[in-house]
DNA sequence: TGATTTTTGTACCATATCGCAAAATAATCC
DNA sequence: GGATTATTTTGCGATATGGTACAAAAATCA
């Protein structure tokens, strides 16, 4: 139940003035967001989440909310982290088929990712549990939906500008198929189907989208 | 706790022995499909499903066995009529556009049903939930989810013999294409997508599939 | 009619679950 | 050192959960 030995002190923070905490809360975030991630929400008790966060559930409470709160705050964590990863590959030039193999790696990493096996994403795992039943949920998985859709458009608006696709190419249509193609390997991995394959659906979906490879 | 008032005397059933069931297996299982295509396993109790079955814990158990089994049983039947539906449309002989719009028409059909909101696919929220941690599950899930990979790559091939398609046509990438796609809808049908924008993606992936449309 | 068979309905058990109250602990402030 | 503040820890309580035992019920069989 002690989650680190020496508080690294943060030097910015002024001086906390109670107790001090026994935990980190990022860490603790991480935690029950892997949890979340594998087992989703119904199926992850508080016990779970104590034990894996190393806080005791008063503590977890106070910290986070309740249960739903806390899934609320994990999802928003893995939103962060899963942007972030792709702002970096938006911002530097270079061609589109590059562009997507990156993108598409990145996504495979988060995906596969996981000690007990892989969790596939986050997005379609809340989509396909909590999202019917929970309207602030929905809203947020909505968000997360749209944004990769955009993303992608805006990759291939690109493209097209650059001359690297023909003028009849459909960013729209391209975009929601990269998003499609998202979304399989993300359902495919947590069936465990193998990073080969997986990839294997991405260079076949790649050269479908911006054309075989000279 | 009723389900029917009149047993339909099945015909061909010689003469049960003790008291008559009070339920029909059939329907009992389609209500519980139900319940678990929304909620999911987990979140679905023997309290909600004895509900929505009419029938009580002991003769639910005694039909089809705990909680695990008849999530499976619910799920094998989901498949049958998902796959009846699917051969149905593969057995006439029409354009490969005609036929993937009427394979993503049935598709919608089936995820956007439902008295409290669309429910998408249970394949996919399977996946999504049970099968990381329940390896019989998972396999069921993995021959679902290659069941539509098969028969779109069918499908396919048969375009390409029939010339509908450039000779430069890959069927097995196209078919995973076309299973993203479902996949794809699967997801955004349960975070409430309006079915227009869903046919909108449906098109846009045709179109990129097998060319627009003249 | 009475024995037999199958299913239903009630009640129950052991455990798990979520959430919280109250006391103990560890730091700072004065 | 004592007051204050923030956090941990222990433990509880109300309810939900999956599963089952057992008697009552409703049919057939002889």
């Amino acid at each position: 139940m002690v989650q680190k030995s020496k508080p690294p002190a943060a030097a910015n923070e002024p001086k906390r003035r109670g107790r001090p905490r026994a935990y980190e809360p990022d860490v603790a975030l991480g935690k029950a967001l892997d949890l979340f991630r594998t087992q989703g929400f119904a199926a992850t008790s508080l016990d779970d989440l104590s034990e894996a966060t190393g806080m005791n559930r008063p503590s977890l409470y106070g910290a986070f909310g309740d249960k739903r709160e806390l899934y609320i705050k994990s999802y928003q964590r893995y939103r962060e982290d899963a942007r972030a990863s792709m702002i970096a590959i938006f911002r530097q030039e270079m061609p589109v088929r590059q562009r997507l193999e990156r993108i598409y790696a990145a996504a495979l990493n988060i995906y596969l990712s996981g000690e007990t096996g892989p969790r596939g994403c986050f997005t379609v795992v809340t989509a396909a549990s909590e999202a019917v039943g929970d309207p602030e949920i929905r809203a947020m998985v909505l968000e997360g939906l749209s944004e990769l859709d955009k993303a992608f458009a805006s990759c291939f608006r690109r493209a097209k500008e650059k001359g690297e696709l023909p003028d009849s190419a459909d960013p729209a249509a391209l975009a929601q198929l990269a998003s499609a193609t998202v979304h399989s390997i993300a359902i495919r991995s947590r069936a465990r189907v193998s990073r080969k394959e997986l990839e294997g659906i991405v260079k076949g979906a790649i050269d479908v989208m911006v054309g075989v490879k000279p």
